[in-house]
DNA sequence: ACAATAGTGTCTTTCAGACACTATTTC
DNA sequence: GAAATAGTGTCTGAAAGACACTATTGT
């Protein structure tokens, strides 16, 4: 464990773990058991260790399994945050990182995991607000070429699911023509030979997966999804 | 100053400064003047000195500044890169800037300054080679929707130029007539009422500069140059 | 049969690329 | 006037969005 004091730079990683709880995102947030900020909701975050982590991306998955019980199959660097300001006990730099959950994988909201709707975010310690801000950016850029979106569903959903999964990042309907023509340009589902009933009375949708090779990654767009941006 | 031992943390940050020469991307790399890997080329780097930089980016700024006297109009932040294994000192974060500056403005090749073209990298210490592949990949794919290669124009150039620039940059032709309504469409440049004339006989072209707005912030695009990548 | 949503065919509009034409300079 | 490159007008093809139509379920 690194033991800070006025001579060295403090060095942790935080997460923004993002999930979507009545097609809106919500971010995932813990009750500090610790100072500084103690009792404060923040990231889940920690000090990374040199004895056992093998880089900033394995603290990251580290400190998520530890204080969530997650493992995300998407979990991406975002930006370091860095500063004598940011953290009270002195000069600080955070790597931060998020990921993207289906919201059936989250334990259940006690035990001091708080997941609150982005756009109601409370104030934040650190700096945390920010990085939030930043991820939330990201993930909404990515979105329009990518398929980063389909890490908030199960392992099978319908094509509407999906689509209404897209509709609730981007924050604005999408043509279903176009959805389905990218879709399958992204070449990233499979059919199941399932279907699924809708709850009421109407015709099932066809359930698909990720194949195999998208399990960890993305599959890109050259043009996007043209869901105005800017 | 860090004092690097076993228990520490070694954070630095390391800077790919980009310029175009002869139609071809180079990075800067500096022949180190100390151990580890002393005399060897790499990229700008140093410490973060927690004493006087306030972020980062400062040291960043500071690290380009003391090692090239250059100061870059635009730097940005790239990704950190992180390990036990990346620096024989220890574990270490270097958190990775880019900066893109004209050729112009590069001090003369000699007292360890040395421009190579990014696609005849001689090998690198560190995880050096790497992090300007990441670099290359993040320009490339930027330049793509956005006016980021203007930075490697002098203060003012012709439309010509420019697209000459982009070419560069993406490694392939761009269609004029597309070219010139992106650029009409980002806003970024305006036209000074002097002209240009060419070396040998043809029609002058007009001189333009970034407008004031841009000059160290980008402007974006939503749709992007179609120029294939991906 | 009707309501409801899944899924598709096709027309229209928008945008990128091709190409040719005009413009302005030097020789 | 010829050569050379700057700059523009316009046509063509590709891709996105609109919209309507068919398909398949429960009631």
């Amino acid at each position: 464990m690194p033991r800070p004091d006025a001579e060295t730079i403090i060095c942790t990683v935080d997460v923004v773990l993002l999930t979507l709880r009545q097609d809106q995102l919500h971010v995932v947030l813990l009750k500090r058991d610790r100072e500084p900020f103690r009792n404060a909701l923040a990231l889940p975050g920690g000090y990374v260790h040199i004895d056992t982590d093998q880089s900033a991306s394995d603290a990251a998955a580290r400190v998520l399994l530890e204080k969530t019980g997650i493992v995300s199959p998407y979990l991406e660097q975002l930006a370091s945050f860095t500063g004598p300001g940011r953290d009270p006990r002195g000069w600080s730099v955070s790597i931060a990182y998020y990921a993207l959950v289906p919201e059936s994988i989250l334990p259940a909201q006690d035990e001091g995991i708080h997941v609150v709707p982005v756009n109601r975010l409370p104030s934040l310690p650190f700096d945390h607000k920010s990085i939030v801000e930043h991820a939330l950016d990201r993930v909404r850029s990515k979105s329009l070429y990518s398929s980063l979106p389909v890490y908030l569903c199960g392992e099978s959903f319908t094509l509407p699911q999906l689509q209404a999964v897209y509709e609730s990042v981007l924050g604005e309907p999408i043509n279903k023509v176009s959805f389905r023509r990218k879709v399958d340009e992204l070449g990233m589902l499979e059919a199941i030979e399932g279907e699924m009933q809708s709850g009421r009375a109407n015709r099932p949708a066809q359930l698909y997966r990720l194949r195999r090779e998208f399990r960890h990654s993305l599959s890109m767009l050259d043009r996007g999804l043209n869901s105005r941006m800017s």
